[in-house]
DNA sequence: GGAGAAGATGGTAGCGCTACCAAATTGACG
DNA sequence: CGTCAATTTGGTAGCGCTACCATCTTCTCC
């Protein structure tokens, strides 16, 4: 002589309430709910005036359960204060918000291994789709996300050999359309900072890289990096470290925003003259840039747009028309500002 | 004659699979996992022995529709890509990444009503805390917070009246510290100018208008404010406004950081010296504003540890000893720097 | 008018896990 | 040595929902 288990859930109605109330089946609001072109004019209105009435919500564990799908977008960035990839997310929630879907975050901190842990961790949730940042997953990683049984966008970067969809750009070409500008500009002495050499900040310093040697200007002392966490105090030190390896640096393309708005006041703080005698080019064209005195050049890169699109993708391929095109890239636009109008 | 439905999960382990390898009961295995203690040291042995060779991961869905209860943080923000709130949900989530705890992200995008939908939809998890920023809930938000039935953390201010527990510090207080500080360096014109104004601006510009009041210098004039939100270029046009409005204007208190950054541009752009005749204050205390030139006084608050703490105090309720102390003020520091030493 | 297709609705049996109780085992103690 | 409590383990019955049929109505068409 079982009692009921006392509603565990804390008293909130049930879909056999609703049900119940509106004098029809459970699996019938259940359809009404999900599918209802699939349900009668007449029934989905009692129905919903049922719904309302209770103010029932659907229990979305009990529906992932069931369904063996849960309606969860797995993202997984690696880094959640990097703003770069805070707008990445802006635009995913702004498209999922009118969608059931729910967003898992995960934030690798730029490790391969935390990465690892973190798709295994997803997978145990079956989420609708996935959205990984970066191309460079490790084998592990790949082989999760292909056997994750879910549509999969890599974002951020485009590349040969998606493990599904991508969305991004190339960080190379980037990186040698602002070194060329600032050749095409005059300055010679062209160096390259970068903190936090994640593979797409390797990949900028490929572009880099690559237009300086077409000109013949490369020289390996121009180029400093470090493996630290970017950020506007370490773009003014590394800066100085440069200029103190290269005293005739004439010309710097950051790695991104942060360093070279750390460049920009430094420069400010030793009279050095922008764009006269030093000439900066940044890296996604924060909003700050063009309102910086001087304003600064930068690769404008539409991060809120990789997020929609991504979503928009995903989407389609959950309702089964997957996009002919897998691999979409968004491009970035130089913007050509007074850092580099000599 | 019903054959089973093929394993609608694609195959994963099950915990009576588990539970069969090790020759164990299910439920044993369930204890094992969960309260280790519970169970003898050999089982336990030979249960993650399965666990191991099987790779099996708990199915969240089914554990939290068993136990009326899911393994998530609802989180709550008005912003995603607010490099402060930013800083709180890194908090929140460096905390939570070692406990079996998710993160349910929600973006309020300042709305009172997109808070109460969220809270509703969150409640339909019954998740196992909420953390949420702010206040100033609409009755029907606080009334949803109240019969969550789970530990409820709201950050970033204090207040008398929380509806569990609050981490915060005071948002008015800083405010006034911001102003007096200007007083003091002999500033006497001295302007506000605030973008996004929320209630946590609102109370900054209360503070801002106290200092100003006891020192008799307010002047409605001297405030400047709008809806829109914050960023470094409207930090600059409401600084040109502010200035056309009051010529005699000396010095600015800014509502944030972004704000006090576009104030130091167009000072800049206008050769308008700081400190000498305008004094700059931000608040926040951004990486940037010790690095900008002049480096720019501000509030630095303490955001990263805001979101730790709430979780701690969250995780303690969770585990049955709540702190007694349920308002935690963690204050603010005001860091004095070139943008007002006159 | 009847056969068959198409559409609408419902019943049953789980999804994978845990709450609740019961049972078995051990230890403590008069 | 028997009683009682504490400890360890397991069985049963769901949690709230949906997949998979089965059933019942229409509707179509020859």
């Amino acid at each position: 002589m079982t009692r009921p288990r006392s509603r565990r859930g804390g008293g909130r109605p049930t879909i056999s309430d609703v049900a119940r109330k509106a004098g029809v089946g459970a699996i019938t609001v259940s359809r009404a709910l999900r599918e209802p072109e699939r349900v009668s004019e007449e029934l989905r209105r009692q129905i919903q005036a049922a719904v309302d009435e209770l103010g029932y919500v659907p229990d979305p564990n009990a529906r992932a359960l069931a369904s063996a799908r849960a309606e969860v977008f797995g993202v997984l960035v690696p880094s959640l204060t990097n703003n770069v990839f805070a707008e990445v997310v802006r635009g995913i929630y702004d498209s999922l918000s009118a969608s059931p879907f729910r967003i898992q975050l995960g934030n690798t901190h730029y490790s391969g291994l935390e990465e690892e842990r973190l798709l295994q961790l997803f997978g145990s949730q079956r989420p609708a789709a996935l959205i990984v940042a970066g191309i460079d997953q490790t084998p592990a990683s790949r082989k999760l996300l292909e056997s994750a049984g879910c549509p999969v966008v890599q974002v951020m970067e485009t590349g040969p050999d998606p493990v599904d969809m991508m969305v991004g750009f190339s960080h190379l070409d980037g990186g040698r359309a602002a070194t060329e500008h600032l050749i095409e500009a005059g300055y010679r002495r062209i160096g390259f900072i970068g903190a936090r050499m994640d593979p797409r900040s390797q990949r900028r310093l490929a572009g880099y890289r690559a237009a300086m040697e077409a000109a013949g200007l490369f020289d390996p002392r121009l180029v400093t990096t470090t493996p630290v966490l970017s950020s506007v105090s370490l773009g003014r030190e590394m800066f100085r470290d440069a200029l103190a390896k290269v005293p005739t640096l004439d010309g710097v393309f950051c790695n991104n925003d942060d360093i070279a708005l750390g460049v920009l006041f430094e420069c400010h703080r030793a009279s050095i003259a922008v764009p006269k005698t030093i000439g900066i080019v940044g890296f996604n064209d924060l909003d700050m840039m063009q309102v910086a005195f001087p304003s600064v050049t930068s690769i404008r890169t539409h991060r809120y747009e990789i997020g929609r699109r991504a979503v928009a993708m995903a989407l389609a391929a959950i309702a089964g028309n997957r996009p002919e095109q897998r691999i979409v890239d968004l491009g970035f636009e130089l913007k050509r500002r007074e850092s580099t109008a000599r």
